[in-house]
DNA sequence: TATTGTTATACTCTATAACTATA
DNA sequence: TATAGTTATAGAGTATAACAATA
């Protein structure tokens, strides 16, 4: 039988496997800031047009309570959007206060090559998985996520 | 025998596990920056701390190109670390054009600090999973290191 | 009175370019 | 001539607070 000395690598590779999760995560940032620049966007604008691209045109107080920053930043967001004739603003239909945000076809064009990006980079990474290792593996990476909520209240 | 029409799952699951990978990232990135901002700290200022406290002391040329970032820009994050007590800088012994950065008590104890947190969340994330299923995990997550490297020439 | 979006202000991270002091 | 670090300047993302128009 083992003592408590003989098992100092059962926390060790808990903390491996935590910075392999990490460096996944900066890795992956920077592949996905290198390709969203390249065509012309940050991160955060590509997050708008994501947006309105998966939920369709709403206000801007929508889209800032959707990206979970404040309605001032969405203002800032929008203005470069619009000036680069991604996003277009048009009066809400009943509510004169608001305004109604969605996309332009360039737009459009725009976050459908960023999806197709997207798609490109799943089949490199995960194309040629055996089905019942990827979907173990994406199970692991489900209860990482249900965890890491669990453990931060403060999380949307 | 399967149709290739019977099979628009395989993309999709890749697809799937992707989004989950980006997901993984975005809410691990949202709680180290709870973690950091909790002693005060920015994301970009721990891991000055970090890398000072795994690789001790060094010169701001060092640092900059350990973190990937410029010059000016490490200036910046030192001088805001050292006003808060958290690093030293102090004259190289044989080149006097540069300084060598080091932390201070304080700052190994923030950083200590903040290993403690790392190791707890490895603990809460991955403690009780079965040693099989931990590596297998790790494993695909190394993968997706190497493709991502591998796919992206320009990261460093 | 509450809400929508904006102006005003500020902080952090980041970059490039020009400059000083040293190698 | 090249290198280490700084000053100067700029852009992007983020936040709070005050304000106008509208509900």
């Amino acid at each position: 039988m083992k003592s408590l000395h003989d098992m100092p690598e059962g926390p060790g590779i808990a903390r491996v496997s935590l910075d392999r999760l990490f460096e996944v995560a900066e890795v992956l940032g920077a592949m996905m800031q290198r390709g969203v620049a390249e065509r012309g966007l940050t991160t955060a604008r590509a997050g708008v047009l994501w947006a309105l691209f998966h939920d369709g045109p709403m206000t801007q107080r929508a889209l800032a309570g959707q990206l979970g920053v404040t309605p001032r930043n969405v203002t800032g967001l929008l203005d470069a959007l619009q000036a680069d004739g991604l996003v277009d603003r048009a009066a809400h239909p009943t509510d004169r206060r608001a305004t109604l945000v969605a996309l332009t076809s360039k737009g459009r064009n725009v976050t459908e090559a960023l999806r197709g990006g997207r798609d490109e980079l799943a089949a490199v990474l995960f194309g040629d998985m055996p089905p019942g290792r990827l979907d173990a593996f994406t199970a692991g990476l489900e209860t990482v996520i249900e965890r890491l909520r669990a453990a931060d209240p403060s999380g949307r």
